[in-house]
DNA sequence: ATGGTCGGTTCCCGA
């Protein structure tokens, strides 16, 4: 039974974030990495530095400026879709079966603006909306799966630094918590974040780059996450987060996840 | 206290 250890990040550019993907390499060198706002169309990505590192397989959804999701990987795997849940083009899924047939989905949600208002800001209706298609799409899945990515959602109290004053902040808004509710019992997945660190811990996986000093003021949102289908729960050995990467060189916003499985 | 900072097709926009 081999054990897989896979990453995932929202490094919020590949190309400003190549040198700390290298530091996460090193330090991890996990066989698998998901990538989510790589803001880079597929011929400008930077294969050779990912290349020389090892990950020879490289599976890309990107488009300009915006979005944009990768699987870098050190195994052959098969390329399965990418799917348009957003409905209008841009660049956030891609999915990928693994050598025994489980399939890994790559999945980056809209962020959805700043208004939680669906007429007043149709950024907040296009999450939703997204959500809805997954949902659809997750009550159909009959096959094992992992799926990772920036949910863009912070479902529980304790996954935000203050439940009070972000109920109207979105991200954290009950409709979206509801929405996200959903979309886990739609398949039953377990949110493998809280299977290793149990609520009410604290587990964040962003922090805004406008606070002063994040690690101080610590107001960080759990919005990343690694979910599973219920059969592959037993299989998940690890889950960790990198908090300390909020502090490398020229940071991303986002941390990476690891997450090692035995399959 | 209602700001603040990133990245990119960069003097705006999305996050």
């Amino acid at each position: 039974m081999p054990t897989l250890k896979l990453a995932s990040w929202n490094i919020n550019s590949v190309r400003a974030r190549l040198p700390i993907v290298g530091q996460l390499i090193e330090a991890e060198a996990p066989d698998i990495i998901c990538l989510q706002e790589t803001k880079v169309r597929d011929s400008q990505f930077p294969h050779a530095d990912f290349e020389e590192a090892g990950y020879v397989h490289r599976y890309l959804h990107g488009q300009p400026m915006h979005h944009g999701v990768a699987i870098l990987s050190k195994v052959p795997l098969q390329e399965e879709r990418r799917y348009d849940w957003q409905d209008n083009g841009e660049a956030r899924h891609i999915g990928v079966r693994l050598p025994n047939g489980v399939l890994l989905e790559n999945v980056y949600i809209p962020a959805g603006g700043d208004v939680p208002d669906r007429e007043e800001n149709p950024k907040f209706g296009q999450k939703l909306d997204f959500y809805e298609r997954m949902i659809r799409w997750s009550e159909a899945l009959d096959v094992p799966t992992i799926m990772m990515g920036d949910f863009n959602i912070a479902p529980l109290e304790c996954d935000v630094w203050s439940h009070k004053q972000l109920l109207g902040v979105v991200s954290h808004t009950p409709l979206e918590c509801e929405t996200m509710e959903r979309l886990r019992a739609s398949n039953d997945w377990v949110d493998i974040g809280r299977e290793f660190v149990a609520a009410p811990e604290r587990l964040y996986t962003w922090w805004s780059y406008r606070a002063k000093d994040w690690r101080k003021s610590d107001r960080g949102r759990r919005l990343d996450h690694v979910w599973v289908s219920p059969e592959l729960k037993s299989q998940v050995k690890a889950h960790r987060v990198l908090e300390d990467a909020r502090s490398w060189d020229r940071p991303s916003d986002h941390i990476p996840l690891i997450t090692e499985l035995e399959l």
